[in-house]
DNA sequence: TGTACATCAGTGAACGCGCGTTCACTGATGTAC
DNA sequence: TGTACATCAGTGAACGCGCGTTCACTGATGTAC
């Protein structure tokens, strides 16, 4: 068995890379030491340094491990979905990715609370994930055929909105997750249909 | 003049208040030491201490300071509302809010920043504020004679799609503020004249 | 007004603590033959 | 298969640095008479 001493060796860098999120989720950012992610690993402090050179190395490898779960599970549910009548569509959209983010609502608060941070590996990387998701709607919205002058704050307005009542359900405002849906598909329906019947008018007549 | 070494010290603490904005602001929070505030204060550094008991206490009072400024920005600009037909009338209330913040971006940049901060002063007060914001959001949808079952969602979304603009504009992905009033308001504009015209029943037929 | 004394904002120097970082070491795992 | 050697993940101990906090001091401002 040539392989053993590395599978352990990448077993602890995954229970280091757990406890940094664990610790930055149970004692906030700064309360974020080498010391507290060693023993929360159940290891001893040095050796943090076995597996990273330092707490921003430390801090994008544990970036990159919420990125990907994150985006595991936004996949998962997007392919399942199922398209019928096309408001029931809307509201599947917003439906699953709300799931989505609250089936890891630890990893999802860190994206959360985090997604700000100037100067940490975290904040980059949340942002470039946040930023990405927004060309994304906004070329998609593109392609269901709106033509506005402002497409790009439409997008940032339709990120902003989603991530707000994501909040709203995971801090304890919001209790019922599928009023949450209506309100989200409510709001992007009507406006969807007030673009689309109107053509590019109502938003782009008063426009620059 | 019996008040001169109060007024004086009194503009100092000003200074250290300002210093702890500024130094939070250009060198994001993990720079923030009492060195470094007195420093950009112009001052030594245990003057720190003369008008804080510790690091917490300058936090609170900074965060007292960004809410109050933001407050008058948005209450003067309240004040100034002149009333037309009721779309322009929405437009008014996201351009004028929008627009307030703008006159402040430094402080309005902390606000969205720290406003997702656990264990912080600033986190603190700034959740707060926006909570506050968000309930007498909800109360003027009731007060406008709107009955939805999820009145708490749409004013989470709408908060969310707010701060979400807000951010695109101080950032820099969006360059044109009318555009973003524009968006706004064609999306709340929509989604109102949904809920008023169909009575409850569009979001509130499928929903709990 | 002038003088002697009290107050106090601001400071330099010193201290201790927690943390990051380094390093020599250990003992278990892997390899050569 | 067995033995001697090499590798290396994980560790205890030690160190230095930056920071928060304290304190005695100073000189300017305020007060009493």
């Amino acid at each position: 068995m040539s392989t053993s001493r590395k599978v352990t060796k990448e077993l602890t860098r995954q229970k280091l890379i757990e406890a940094t999120l664990q610790v930055l989720h149970e004692q906030g950012p700064a309360a974020l030491t080498t010391g507290r992610i060693a023993a929360a690993a159940g290891l001893a402090q040095p050796t943090f340094y076995v597996h990273f050179t330092d707490m921003e190395d430390a801090l994008t490898q544990a970036a990159t491990a919420v990125e990907e779960r994150l985006l595991v599970r936004l996949r998962e549910l997007r392919d399942a979905l199922s398209v019928s009548d096309p408001d029931e569509a809307l509201r599947n959209i917003f439906r699953s990715t709300l799931k989505a983010f609250m089936l890891e609502p630890q990893l999802t608060q860190l994206y959360l609370r985090h997604r700000h941070d100037v100067d940490s590996p975290l904040g980059r990387r949340f942002r470039e994930g946040t930023d990405r998701a927004r060309r994304e709607l906004a070329e998609d919205l593109r392609r269901v055929g709106l033509r506005l002058p402002n497409l790009d704050a439409h997008a940032e307005a339709v990120v902003g909105m989603v991530l707000g009542v994501l909040e709203g359900l995971l801090e304890g405002r919001l209790g019922d997750r599928e009023q949450a849906v209506e309100a989200l598909a409510h709001i992007g329906g009507a406006s969807l249909r007030a673009a689309v019947d109107g053509g590019a008018s109502p938003a782009g007549s008063a426009g620059a």
